[in-house]
RNA sequence: GGGCCCGUAGCUUAGCUAGGUGGAGCGCACGGCUGAUAACCGUGAGGCCCUGAGUUCGAAUCUCAGCGGGCCCA
């Protein structure tokens, strides 16, 4: 049977008996099963990183993807959902290298490359235990049991076959690439992991001299004078101009320099030079001829053998001095520059950001320190024009914060340009939640892709499967497990990881040994091929052909450049098509200020925090209702307390009809909604059809992504709706002692309401959903799904629907608040009756509506009586004035509208009302002319008889006549004393059924007589089998009470009698 | 510096696709209800609709240029 519940929601309460209650029942693994065999939904859950904390952040991404795969699986999909972890990469071992005391990757080698790969593993296992949790305290389902991790043998194959993929359709390329380098980290690190922050550098300006002209020099201006040692040119604009010019310093000493014409000034001012001359003027082409020497040539023995001229470049701006130093080695641009024009690629910089042999006499030397050794240098040997610092945005390394370099090293590339012109049909095909993020967001990005470099120098990550042979370089990638164990006659399990796959060799066809690069892979690799590694695929190839593409994902915007990039990039490859049909791209949360939530801001919220203060299903309604998914999410406080709020009040919903119905034994099992049709009222029928509605709503909604409004739905329903109206209506119905079928029909309608609101809230508010469902449904039909996560999705029942009468009730809910406005202009409160409330309809289906529901109208307003004029008519007892609808008068007037406008003002309001209801049009004066005036253009407001007030509705004005007559004063005065008794009940804490003897002393003998002529009503209503009212009276009791009732005092006492 | 998104009451937001006197909730003030009661309801005050220009008889809405915030890139 049905059971009473708590007072107060207690969600902690709620959750941690829905946790058990699913744990007990294997209820998620019951949901996944019994929907096998439906329509199939694969999910790919886009992995986060194993850093050991969820954020809100990554909880409002897991409640999204719970919401959407709960609303599905109760609509009959058949779903695979591995949840997923990110286990490689830099960020752990960081995290380790730091626990373990390292500094470099000295200390790791001497350390033991597998002791640290074991620690890496044990690390990120332990974080992906602690994060589950966390996950399952907001209550995600997703397959928790069997999740993919990037760091099993299983997954890491699906990377190699992909790899190996890349090398059969000629997409892989080794080669010289300058990359993003980590000094610190030893290794090249993404685009996407160049973290960009403010910093402190030198700028200096530096004379390169001419050969062959006497003291004169091109003037470069760098950043990163430790790049000097590595020039190799100079790059000018070949359409600027420049300018020779003879420049005098201080001293008097003169010298000729060439920059661009306009950036002369500028670059004398930063020289300190005292005058100058502008000796000719030439275009960037017409210096190629040129050529220099390095000034440091006698430091470096390489740059005094190397030969340095003036090369073109369109990248070249009219900043600095317009001529650009160029380092092949060290930068991007340089490269293709030097690329380009068959310069030598000359980087005397090795992986630890120390110099090189080549370097010469600055071998050794680390090139944060070679900036001032290399300034020193310049400036002893008379080439720095200048020396400053500036502060810019420059790239950090994301993990360690240590700023990058730019080297030029062997690194392995897909070759994305290749399949750019693809990836964007492709694009195309997926639908995007919402529209621009795939075609204007996604599509920006991937048009600007470059070749993705997807090797790394590190250790703990995806060994690249690689096999090189030293003595033919012979070169050969391994895509399976099985294949490596077959060509290397290792039959012996063998781990993937390094360093055990680095022990083995592979025999070459010229009787050598192959052994594997060193590099792993970018752990953006990783989780690219997460939709096919999610389905064990190539172990398998079953189930990946009944699955592959993913029919939807759901991600944060950062990642339209990482997994959304990264995922089509590997299928390409792979498969040449996208491996997703749908995208949904939602925001990211901000704090109360709109600011970024981060560490260093202190302003981060723990979704642990806000589940210990509210609850899960609160957290997850806040974050699903706040905003649109794609917006960006405000983390306010105060709209949390909100939305508890709102939970709150279903749950009052829920819990106020209970103790009657468990009272009256009502049995859900043995009333039909069929059999108490009959007694039905129209507020029944009406809230049955609202919550057909809603359903209908939470549809169009998931449709289309836009979660907020199918919570804002729900949330309107349950508080309009429910709350504020329909519990209203019923209250009287459900206190009947007797057996009736109009409370029984009521407790029907509750009950179905409630289900269905229960499945409604499933997908969103789980836990609230399962306790509602527990006790409704399970309490009463046992052999009930065990949750209610394994129902079916309610199907709009369409016999149930009736817009009209929804319609119609949304008139009355108007006039209703409306008469409340109009009692409060007039003094007239809610318990004294009015004698009568006037509407003058707007349309027929206002007038329609007041007929049909005139019952719950009077009862609502505490009316005597509705009257009706007719459509359009205004009540006859009104003077008014016009007043001009400027909506109207626009579009017709044009110019002269405001004019128009002004005279209907002035106009005579009786006659403008007569002439437009007889001929349905006016002809007005107006300055220069006259305007014809139809009747839309123009409302009436009216003037107000004694005692009335007005008030407009969406069905129409409304007119509370607040006069008084002995019968209403009667009324009203015995409700005010009935009133104060219940409240001193109240206040005894009797119960609803104890009896009272109760003396009322009234000081008034008007009043005295108007309340009892209700004497006996007022006994009933307040259980009182003694009562005693009159001027004089003994009030003793166990309570006494004054009161002032409409300046008349009264004094009140009770004492209970049973 | 570039691409995309966001900017409406003290706070959170609807309205913007298809231009016609800007709606809610919270908070505040006042009032009501009292068999959901540590609950609930009504009314009121509170808006240069980020700024500026343009299109139009008319712009929160369309266009352009700024400013601020977010994501990404350089």
């Amino acid at each position: 049977m049905i059971e009473e519940i708590t007072n107060q929601y207690d969600p902690k309460k709620i959750e941690e008996k829905v946790h058990a209650l699913w744990n007990e029942t294997s209820a998620y693994s019951k949901v996944r099963e019994h929907r096998k065999g439906g329509k199939r939904f694969f999910f790919v859950d886009g992995p986060p990183y194993t850093t050991g904390h969820i954020h809100l952040g990554t909880a409002w991404n897991k409640i999204i993807k719970d919401s959407i795969l709960r609303y599905r699986s109760m609509n009959g999909f058949d779903i695979v959902d591995r949840a997923g972890w990110d286990m490689h990469g830099l960020p752990i071992e960081v995290k380790v290298e730091g626990a373990l005391g390292f500094t470099s990757k000295k200390d790791i080698e001497s350390y033991g490359v597998g002791n640290f790969i074991e620690k890496c593993k044990e690390f990120a296992l332990n974080q992906k235990d602690d994060m589950t949790e966390q996950f399952q305290d907001l209550g995600a389902w997703l397959d928790w049991n069997d999740p993919y991790m990037t760091l099993r043998d299983e997954y890491i194959e699906a990377a190699w076959w992909t790899m190996k993929q890349a090398q059969e359709k000629s997409l892989l390329e080794q080669g010289k690439r300058v990359v993003n380098w980590c000094p610190r980290c030893e290794t090249a690190i993404a685009d996407s992991e160049v973290e960009y922050e403010e910093r402190k550098d030198p700028s200096i300006f530096v004379k390169f001299p001419i050969i062959g002209e006497e003291n004169t020099f091109v003037v470069i201006w760098t950043t990163t004078p430790w790049t000097i040692p590595s020039n190799v040119a100079v790059a000018v604009h070949p359409s600027f101009e420049y300018s020779k010019v003879k420049a005098v310093n201080a001293e008097g000493k003169e010298e000729t320099l060439i920059v661009a014409s306009e950036l002369v000034e500028n670059v004398l001012k930063k020289g300190r030079y005292v005058d100058y001359e502008v000796l000719g003027t030439m275009l960037g082409e017409d210096l190629t001829s040129l050529s220099y020497e390095s000034p440091i040539a006698d430091k470096v023995p390489k740059q005094a053998e190397m030969k340095h001229s003036i090369y073109l470049a369109d990248y070249v701006t009219a900043e600095n001095t317009g001529c650009v130093h160029i380092a092949p080695g060290h930068g991007m641009d340089d490269f293709e520059v030097g690329k380009k024009n068959g310069l030598p690629i000359f980087c005397p910089v090795g992986p630890d950001g120390r110099y090189t042999e080549e370097a010469g006499e600055y071998a050794g030397m680390h090139i944060r320190e070679a900036n001032k050794v290399v300034i020193e240098d310049l400036n002893e040997r008379g080439n720095l024009l200048s020396e400053g610092t500036i502060e810019h945005r420059y790239g950090h390394c994301w993990r360690c914060k240590t700023p990058i370099i730019y080297l030029a090293t062997e690194q392995w590339f897909i070759k994305i340009g290749e399949l750019k012109e693809q990836m964007l049909e492709e694009i195309a095909q997926v639908k995007w939640y919402p529209e621009w993020a795939g075609s204007a967001r996604f599509k920006d990005w991937v048009e600007g892709a470059r070749d993705w470099c997807v090797s790394r120098q590190r250790y703990w990550g995806i060994p690249i499967p690689v096999w090189k042979c030293k003595s033919c370089g012979k070169m050969h990638v391994v895509g399976t497990k099985k294949e490596l164990q077959e060509m290397s006659g290792v039959s012996d399990d063998v781990e993937l990881h390094r360093p055990y796959v680095d022990d083995i060799l592979l025999d070459c066809e010229c009787g050598c040994k192959m052994k594997r690069v060193e590099d792993v892979f970018d752990v953006w690799f990783d989780s690219a091929v997460a939709s096919w590694a999610t389905l064990r695929f190539p172990q398998q190839t079953e189930e990946f052909e009944k699955w592959w593409p993913a029919d939807f994902i759901t991600e944060g915007q950062d990642q339209t450049r990482g997994w959304f990039y990264s995922q089509l990039g590997a299928s390409m490859v792979a498969f040449g098509k996208a491996p997703y049909k749908s995208v949904l791209m939602h925001g990211f949360t901000l704090d109360s200020e709109g600011k970024k939530m981060s560490k260093s801001l202190g302003n981060v919220v723990a979704p642990g925090d806000v589940i210990e203060q509210f609850g899960a299903d609160t957290l997850r309604s806040f974050v699903l209702s706040s905003s649109a998914p794609w917006d960006d999410l405000k983390f306010v406080s105060s709209e949390l307390g909100n939305i508890n709020r709102t939970i709150n009040i279903l749950w009052n919903v829920y819990r106020f009809p209970l103790p009657y119905m468990v009272l009256d034994k009502f049995d859900p099992s043995k009333v039909s909604l069929e059999s108490v049709k009959p007694h039905l009222r129209k507020e029944d029928r009406w809230i049955l059809s609202r919550a057909q509605s809603l359903v209908a709503e939470v549809n169009d909604a998931m449709s289309k992504c836009t979660l907020h409004r199918a919570l804002r739905s729900i949330n309107e329903f349950v508080l309009e709706d429910l709350s504020r109206w329909y519990i209203q209506l019923i209250r009287p119905r459900t206190w009947v002692e007797a057996d009736d079928p109009d409370k029984l029909a009521v407790y029907r309608v509750l009950y179905d309401v409630f289900v269905l609101t229960a499945k409604v809230i499933a997908p969103f508010m789980p836990h609230l959903a399962e306790e509602m469902y527990q006790n409704l449904v399970r309490n009463v039909y046992p052999d009930a799904p065990v949750t209610i996560h394994m129902n079916d999705w309610p199907q709009v029942d369409e016999g149930l629907v009736d817009k009209e009468l929804e319609a119609h009730m949304d008139m009355v809910r108007s006039i209703v608040e409306s008469a409340s406005n109009a009692r409060q202009k007039v003094g007239r409160k809610l318990r004294w009756p009015v004698s009568r409330i006037v509407l003058s309809p707007v349309n027929q289906q206002a007038a329609d509506a007041v007929t049909n529901l005139k019952s719950v109208l009077m009862d609502q307003t505490n009316s005597k009586d509705i009257v009706l004029t007719g459509v359009g008519e205004s009540w006859d007892e009104l003077g008014f004035e016009a007043n001009p609808d400027p909506g109207k008068i626009g579009p017709v007037f044009k110019g002269d509208a405001g004019k128009v406008i002004g005279a209907i003002k002035q106009a005579d309001a009786m006659q403008l009302k007569k002439a437009l209801a007889l001929e349905d049009q006016f002809e007005l004066e107006i300055p220069g002319g006259t305007a014809m005036i139809k009747p839309e253009m123009v409302n009436f407001i009216e003037t107000l008889p004694e005692m009335v007030a007005s008030a407009q509705s969406s069905a129409g004005i409304i007119y509370v006549d607040a006069n008084l007559t002995r019968e209403i004063e009667s009324e009203g005065y015995t409700r005010e004393v009935i009133r104060r008794v219940q409240d001193m009940r109240k206040e005894l804490n009797l119960a609803v059924d104890d009896n009272i003897k109760s003396h009322i002393q009234i000081n008034d003998q008007r009043v005295l007589d108007l309340v009892l002529d209700r004497e006996q009503f007022i006994a009933k209503e307040t259980r009182a089998n003694v009562q005693v009212i009159g001027l004089d009276v003994d009030t003793a009791g166990s309570l006494e009470k004054d009161w002032d009732v409409e300046g008349i005092s009264m004094t009140i006492g009770i004492s209970k009698t049973n």
